[in-house]
DNA sequence: AGTTGTGTTGAAGA
DNA sequence: ATCTTCAACACAAC
């Protein structure tokens, strides 16, 4: 699933990029599945208004990663759950890999494409400033590698809420960018049970969370983020960050910490996963 | 072989 | 305010 690291993984593969997807523009694309495409809604007008624009930055926010364009455009494009951009040599061989139902033609001779095997990636071409404006955009909260996130401004977020310490990590609108993989690791990491709720949490244990929310996100992107399901980064590669899931998809397993099977429980729709024992 | 689990986001309903 | 469910979709695992 891609999070925070992942999609920063993306965005700096893709800006080291030989040739450089810098400054190239659009000469033509292709899909499959038109519906990936959300803005403008008919294909037809996204192809008629994306061709001959050149990208002229990438960045991220949050989970999204967004190409700025030529004449004031902006492509934004969210991977949800098993989406990744591809770009140049790409490894084919991984069948992660082959699932595109949407390519960009550069005129550098190169191809941007998207790999989405459950076709819930969305993509959509906006005018920078209304993107900027926008309440999707608005609503988003800070991102946690940001120097402004400081404990201060973290602690403001969460004061008082009556909601469980996993749900507001993984709310976009509170920080942007921490999935269901992180949360998890981050709670393990920091000893705290993810069903606790947050303003019954010590001032340590805030703490220590927010200690692990920058330093997870910080390994994961040292490492290229992780692969254990479709995750790969623009040249079809595997991320490292499996080598730290320490209770991600680990139920039944032993914890690092204590030896006590990891749990997993349901929260809302999914799953949360924690040592019953260290995590109090 | 049909059912369930997988997880992001937004919407809808309680 | 907080929660629950669902829907978009494909495939692996049981």
């Amino acid at each position: 699933m891609p999070e925070l690291p992942e999609v920063e993984t993306t965005i700096r593969i893709l800006k080291q990029t030989q040739p450089q997807i810098l400054k190239a523009g659009f000469v033509d694309i292709w899909t499959d599945f038109p519906g990936t495409v959300k803005k403008p809604v008919k294909f037809n007008r996204f192809k008629k208004e994306i061709l001959a624009k050149k990208i002229k930055r990438i960045w991220r926010r949050g989970k999204n990663i967004i190409f700025e364009l030529s004449d004031d455009y902006s492509l934004l494009i969210h991977q949800k759950l098993t989406g990744h951009l591809l770009y140049g040599e790409w490894d084919k061989k991984d069948r992660a890999n082959s699932y595109i139902h949407l390519k960009f033609f550069l005129d550098n001779n190169e191809i941007l494409a998207l790999s989405d095997l459950r076709k819930f990636a969305k993509v959509e071409l906006w005018k920078t400033e209304e993107l900027l404006n926008s309440k999707e955009f608005q609503e988003l909260g800070p991102d946690p590698l940001d120097k402004k996130f400081t404990f201060k401004k973290y602690k403001n977020l969460l004061i008082n809420k009556k909601i469980k310490i996993k749900q507001i990590l993984m709310d976009q609108k509170v920080i942007a960018g921490i999935g269901n993989i992180y949360s998890d690791e981050i709670l393990w990491r920091a000893r705290v049970h993810p069903f606790r709720q947050v303003n019954k949490l010590t001032e340590k244990e805030l703490k220590d969370i927010y200690k692990n929310i920058k330093s997870v996100l910080v390994k994961a992107v040292k490492l290229g983020g992780e692969s254990f399901s479709d995750y790969r980064n623009p040249a079809g590669k595997k991320g490292f960050f499996d080598e730290e899931r320490k209770v991600y998809r680990r139920e039944g397993e032993k914890c690092p910490n204590c030896g006590v099977k990891i749990k997993r429980l349901k929260m809302g729709g999914r799953s949360a996963h924690f040592c019953p024992f260290c995590q109090k």
